[in-house]
DNA sequence: GGCTACATTGAGCGCCTGGTCAATACTCTC
DNA sequence: GAGAGTATTGACCAGGCGCTCAATGTAGCC
């Protein structure tokens, strides 16, 4: 009684975006192939026709939130401001995205955390969060170079990787508590330890 | 075939201690009643009748897990330093102890994640980060008191959150990626960030 | 139209899970 | 020592899981 062929791979891409709409919703832990191929209109073994393994489905919609989660900082509109401010923005800008995509960073710390005991997946996540602190590292090495007697010993690596990890703890903050995490309150404190200056001078937060 | 009887609730004790034990090897995941009882070297049915079910057993577990994480800063050894010093240095103790705590660190943030989903786990997560920040406003407060014009529009609620929140984006790279993450440099890039200036004056880090 | 190759189905298998429960052994009381 | 109450056991159940596979429908080719 088998239904109507696709063609090509356009099945799998279905199931695959099933399969994050599952995850959207329910989580690694409620992403069963069953509850997939519900989500896809398709039957439980063709879940595994295409993906193998619920492994196989799991890396594939893993890679897939990778692909299409952008790493590279949005430089535009802030071309003439100085390195310092720059970056701040940059870092802004992430962290003010943070709460409109709550479903997907949920589910990128829910791989995260699986990653500590599943090596594929660790790969994976560690080359995304190097590429995401690669990112910085023209914006910080900027930034340390336009002033560097006010950042001693500080290394555009080291200041990228503070500046992500500040991100990714605005993320876990945003995931457990989005009514509590105050984003402006938040960015106005780092202004000003940074910049050691009134957060009113530039803040874009109404 | 019962065997012998153990006074009191010690053997409630000994399952919770069991279970902690199998989650700090394999994550919540892993926390099956089975597993736990065969930790214990107990029967399955004990774990119902000490515990109700399994939500009951992960229930004491992460309350157990929370008496037990302190969260009072020790300010032992610092009572000359300034009160930004004496922030830093709080941060920095926080910090430099995740590495060592590694599997309880990767427990708690399972735990977070299920709050997530779970209204009760989640009440408990919040309340708990919740007294975290508190425990921090002390040190917060005195530091921006002790120098107003450089904290302008920074209340002790806020400065207390980005620091907790600091140490949880710590926490989380610790867990991913141990060897990766460079606790001396994160910490001396903070200082010098809040301090600007050079971080080997009262630096501790060999 | 027949043939081949392949996509698709759904029943079914084995396993593990949380949870139940009657049977049983221990401990305490008198 | 008998009785009562409780802690403990392990077999058992239902359900959900990942996964397999023979059967079957579909599409393209000559």
């Amino acid at each position: 009684m088998p239904g109507p062929k696709v063609p090509e791979d356009q099945r799998r891409e279905e199931v695959l975006a099933a399969a994050y709409r599952v995850a959207a919703r329910d989580r690694l832990g409620g992403l069963t192939t069953r509850a997939v191929a519900k989500e896809a209109g398709v039957s439980n073994g063709l879940v595994f026709f295409h993906f193998v393994s619920r492994e196989g489905l799991v890396l594939a919609l893993l890679d897939r939130l990778l692909e299409t989660t952008v790493l590279a900082p949005d430089r535009a509109g802030m071309e003439e401001a100085s390195p310092v401010l720059r970056l701040l923005r940059t870092i802004e800008r992430d962290v003010e995205g943070l709460p409109a995509n709550r479903n997907r960073v949920a589910l990128l710390i829910d791989f995260w955390v699986m990653g500590t005991q599943h090596a594929e997946v660790q790969t994976r996540i560690r080359k995304a969060l190097s590429d995401y602190r690669e990112a910085y590292v023209p914006l910080t090495s900027a930034a340390i170079e336009s002033e560097p007697e006010r950042y001693p010993g500080v290394t555009p690596e080291s200041l990228a990787a503070v500046a992500t990890g500040f991100i990714e703890g605005c993320a876990l903050q945003v995931v457990m508590d989005p009514e509590r995490f105050d984003v402006a309150a938040y960015l106005s404190t780092l202004r000003a330890l940074v910049l050691h200056e009134a957060p009113s001078a530039g803040l874009r937060v109404g």
